[in-house]
Formats: C-alpha cells, structure tokens, sequence
RNA sequence: UCAGAUGGCCGGAUGGCCGCUGUCCUUCGGGGCAGAGGAAAGUCCGGGCUCCACGGAAAUACGGUGCCGGUUAACGGCCGGCGGGGGCGACCCCAGGGAAAGUGCCACAGAGAACAGACCGCCCGGCCAAGGCUUCGGCCUCCCGGGUAAGGGUGAAACGGUGCGGUAAGAGCGCACCGCGCGACCGGUAACGGAAGCGGCACGGCAAACCCCACCGGGAGCAAGACCAAAUAGGGGCGGCAUUGUCGGUUCGCCGGCAAGACCCGUUUCCGGGUUGCCGCCCGGGUUGGUUGCACGAGGCGUCCGGUAACGGGCGUCCCAGAUGAAUGGCCAUCGCCCGCAAGGGUACAGAACCCGGCUUACAGGCCAUCUGACAUU
C-alpha cells in the first residue's frame, strides 16, 4: 500500500494558534487539536512540545516520536482542509509505541467525530467557526451532565 | 596489595524495516556519501565579522584587571617562577599593588584599645581620727600621697618572648639568644632571596570600607548586515487631464499664455489654519516570503625542529553538520555493563543555531600514564 509520508508542515505561530482554538482531544499519550479550514486542500500536520514536559533533549525526543507516529497513520485517515497539532506530554516518551499509535488513531475519530455536526453546518458558513471557538465550553458542560 | 596525588581519554556495539536534512550521480524508477557534544549548557570573559557613532589624541566619569616574567589575535586564560598557608609526602589552596596622601571603622568585655591604661596585686612614704596586736619602743589594717606593666582578671588583640643580672618593687634599665625594624653589599631580567652592620623596639589591623596608583575598555549585535520579489493602505516628487477667472487668437469646435479655485474654522474685512478630484511614472519606508551572510577555519591529524613549559615554526595529508515551528531520527532484535535469588528493571549529564580561544557548572560507569605514602615478598 503506497504509504504518503509528505504531508505538509504546519511553520507560522498563527496556524498554530488558530488550530488550538479548533477541537481538542487529550489521550494518554498525546494531546491533539485539530481544525476545520472549511477548505478543500492537503491537510497540514505541526508538533509542539512545551517547556513543562522537560529540557530540550526530553523534547526532541517527543517530538520525533509523534513525527513517526503522524508518518504512520495521518496519510491513512487525515481529512482534506484539516490542520492537526500534536502536542506532546510526559507520558509521550515512557507510553509503549502500539499503545501511542492506538491514542493517535482514537484521538483523530474523536476529533473528526465531532466535526460531523460541523459538516452540517458549514453551509451556514462562518457560523460554524465561531461555534468551534466560543460555544466549546458550554459543549463540553452539556457533555458531562449528560455523562 | 591498599590508600592517595596529578594529567589525559572513552562515555555504548552490531543487524533489520521505515524515515529526515544536505550534497553528488541518474537510464527519472532510484542510488552513493555525510550528518550533535565534552561539555553543543550557563552566557561569565576575550576576539573575528557586521552595522552605527566618531577629525586625531588625551582627559573626566563609569566599569574591569591587580606579585614577577613569558605566551597569545586577545583575555580576567594558559605556562614558568616568587611570597604566604595546608599536607608525613606526591601535591594542593590564595583578588597576593599601596596603610609615613587623606577620610573612616576596630563591636562586646575590660581600669585601660592607638601619641591607651593602675581594678585587684606588688613596693615606698605619710598619718594615729578609727580598729587590732604589743615586750609600750612601736607594728599591722583602714585612710592619704606616690612608684610600678612582673603576676591576676577582660579580650581577637594589652608598648615583643625566655633566661640571668638589676631594683624598694619593677621596667630593654643592662646583657645573651630568639623575634622585629632599617640595611651597606652580593645573587637574580624581575617578583624576591641572602646578608655584614646599626637600632633597645616602634612605625597596630582592615583597601572583597571609601580612596590612591598602574594598565585596559566607543556602542549594539547574525533577529548584525546585504539583496530580490509580491500585494495592500498611506506619504513625497514630477507630468497630464478635470475645475474657476482673465487676456490674446479663432475655421466658433476650441487653442495658447498668465493667475488660482472650492469648502470648513477662528463673529466680519485684512490675516491665519485645515481639508479637497482622476490617471501614469519615479522615490523612500513598513509587512510577508525567498536568497545571502553560512562554514576552508587563529581548522583537524601525523611528523620534525626550537623552547623546562604554555607556545611557535617547517613539511605532509584531510575536507569533517549546516537546520530555520528548526534535519542529525522512530520501531524491533541480539550483545555488553550495573542492581536483583529470580521474574524483571536500569544504562549518566545533556541537543549545534554566525564562527573561534577560554572559564565555570553538570556527568552512570570505565580505561591509561606518571608520581607519593604504608604494608608484604624477594
């Protein structure tokens, strides 16, 4: 199976900022945000790794880490006009890698899980981008009385 | 063999699958080669390079350095020596210039602490008011006046220490030795070392207190700086058109010259301030993206020569990361090492960001060389 490993980096801090305002994910081993450009081209990949997991030794190597698990399974179920960032944790580095490659995989349904209500909405156009920002908390509130 | 001192080095290995950055080749399928550190770290010093400022030099202020000599592009580094301190020793540590230029500080305790000082004590003299003793002559205590730095006590430190002489008791008052100060002269490039002789002996400590002296330092940094290309709004300049008045020409369509208009505000005039159409070209600045700076260098390795050494020179040889939300890796297996009876777990500190020379700090485990002290053996 021919396997694209090209997928586009994310480079400009404003890409970064705009996906940590799309949908959110936090599994065991790593945190992903993702966001609806409400385009059709190439999904885009970018990694962040903060200050607070460790030095930059302990960095680099979450960072390589969550490359190699994109290269795996992003080509496979990325959406077209999708921007991912994977944001490593401390557990990034100690979680085992089938277990890591399981959290990517569950993390990118649950996020385009959510974008389903979205599709719906985008031919309300940009309505849809300023429910993703500012309605998410009271969301994520209805989520958990329901739960 | 054990304990220790100094200097240096390594700091995982091999294989498989899949990737990343650079570069070269290509039959465009792909393939070859290279790809983190000793500290890449802290950003504490010193340079190269770049821009800015500046006529040269010096001075003031501020900051830094501080025994002497050498080394270097330079240094607060390094090497060699000197002085002081520690260790049986190998060796280690030290901001180590100036205190008769000046100012300041030296707490507490203590009688007295910087041209010091009699609390107790010791000694001499006086006195009989008081007390005691008396052989009735006086004597002692108290008191008064003085001498004394030997003893006690205080302190971090008390006009140097020990001994003998000396004295009323004492005192470098005298003497010997030790210490201290000055020191002709000798050795050394120098720091400094030695030292005849002289001086009875004080001229205290702190300059990581101010200060003085000598030397060094313009500022900012590769997000420096240079170049290219886009799109957007606004600025400046030039030209043309449009608008108004007037003069001249006219084929009555217009053309040319000159001048400025219109609107708003300060109550009006004068005067002052502000705003204002369209198109093209040029200039300069900001933003974004790209290229460059950017990796051949105070370069690595080997060898020879000079030098105790730091280091310098000659010759040969090699090309050895170049990213920019940032490559140099991910996964698996086997082995090594450490912990554990085993299952199993762990495998240091740490990631280039313009480049060099240092310093400092972090570091599992291990190796090598030289030297020192014990013990044992021959």
């Amino acid at each position: 199976m021919p396997r694209r490993t090209d997928i586009a980096r994310l480079r400009k801090r404003r890409d970064f900022l705009a996906a940590a305002g799309g949908r959110k994910w936090a599994a065991n081993g790593l945190v992903l945000q993702a966001l609806d450009r409400a385009d059709e081209a190439e999904p885009r990949v970018g990694f962040t790794v903060t200050r607070k997991v460790g030095g930059a030794v302990i960095r680099n190597r979450a960072r390589r880490r969550l490359k190699a698990a994109a290269s795996e399974i992003l080509p496979v179920i990325a959406k077209q006009g999708y921007d991912y960032v994977l944001v490593g944790r401390a557990s990034t580095l100690t979680r085992a890698w089938p277990d890591l490659l399981d959290d990517l995989r569950a993390a990118m349904t649950k996020v385009h899980g959510a974008k389903l209500h979205g599709s719906q909405r985008a031919a309300r156009g940009p309505s849809s981008q300023r429910g993703s920002g500012n309605q998410a908390g009271s969301e994520s509130k209805e989520d958990t009385s329901h739960g």
